[in-house]
DNA sequence: CTGCCCATGTAAATCGTTACATGATTAC
DNA sequence: GTAATCATGTAACGATTTACATGGGCAG
């Protein structure tokens, strides 16, 4: 059920069309979740059949665009599922699992798969970053359609979940790039220490 | 696919029942991969269709159990599996999604969420950490019968890329409680510091 | 003989991806 | 005019969960 409330929180903060809640899946709110359009535009439509949302085309729009907002039922529908507890998907790590397999492999190629897992987090790392710092700067453009409907007294705490969901994604690339350079630096050690593949002289 | 290969994976370790296979998902193998019987049956059905196991019915065995291993072509498929490039999945966080939109809810609210992802994170944590210490002290059943099968020489590495596994694991969550409780205490400050709920006497 | 775990499945529904189709607008 | 981007969708497939069904073995 989460992408029907992903796209409920996407429409919470500014109304919008189907294409550019794409474009956010695909860039800032991706760093949370992501769908394809042939997933959203259906969604919008059963979220339109249940109420919680209503599409206008804006009159004098030639490509016909429907722009999406909340209605009051969507808002409480929103809420009551912010608040809810989480529930935890299962583990699945397709890097991890194929490295416990990996045991027949060199270790040169071992080490390809963790220089790999090294630089799909760099790439993360770097654009979870640069929305972190679009945050801070208050030039993020979510962030500020959110704040300017709400109360001033707010925005600190609005501002602060944005950054420290960030954070925590910050925090996961950074770790997961540390523990595949260690993971590196092990298995280097056991290569050297391999009898077979250092005769003594 | 990979819950195709991380059911090859198990077998590469020793043959198995369906119901095995389950089992060893919902705890050991769980750390990575995870699936329920209504999937993991059928897709016996589909690896043994493909040639990549066979499975046999041990004879006298009253409850007919089929016992799954790998063919020739099943180790092979597992290989070039392994060593192939990984695709890494989209984000989907169904907590950090829910955490950016909490930002109307009590302050109090948003501490129970974070609350309640420590807790997660911290059962994880001792699961993977029971697991990292039975693959040190040689305990570990999926890992005895991967060594069996394999030469001595090659025993170092094998343990080696299961204990790196699962120490990703651990230090994830270590991460993510980390992560939660700086979030908390983010929180706290903000709180505190907010003029309407600390009037000056 | 009853409740619990072992053991194997099927059916239906939901969620997500891939492939395909179509047309308008904008920048060059 | 033509390529890139904007914009909205449908169809088919694949992956996963939920619900249901069935029966044997074993411990108390």
């Amino acid at each position: 059920m989460s992408l029907r409330f992903a796209i409920l929180g996407f429409l919470s903060s500014t109304p919008g069309t189907g294409y550019e809640i794409g474009r956010e899946f695909a860039q800032g709110a991706g760093a949370y979740w992501s769908a394809l359009p042939s997933q959203i535009y259906p969604e919008l439509r059963e979220l339109e059949k249940l109420g919680l949302i209503r599409g206008r085309i804006a009159k004098g729009d030639r490509l016909r665009r429907r722009v999406f907002h909340l209605t009051p039922q969507g808002e409480v529908a929103l809420e009551a599922w912010v608040r809810s507890d989480t529930e935890y998907p299962p583990e699945r790590d397709p890097e991890r699992i194929k490295l416990i397999f990996l045991d027949k492999a060199p270790t040169q190629l071992i080490r390809r798969h963790l220089e790999q897992h090294i630089a799909h987090f760099t790439a993360k790392l770097e654009e979870w970053r640069l929305t972190r710092d679009a945050v801070a700067r208050g030039t993020h453009r979510q962030l500020s359609a959110r704040l300017a409907q709400r109360p001033e007294q707010d925005h600190a705490l609005i501002a602060c979940l944005k950054a420290l969901a960030l954070d925590g994604n910050i925090r996961r690339a950074e770790n997961e790039i540390a523990w595949a350079r260690e993971a590196i630096a092990a298995i280097e050690t056991l290569t050297v220490a391999e009898p077979s593949l250092m005769p003594r002289a």
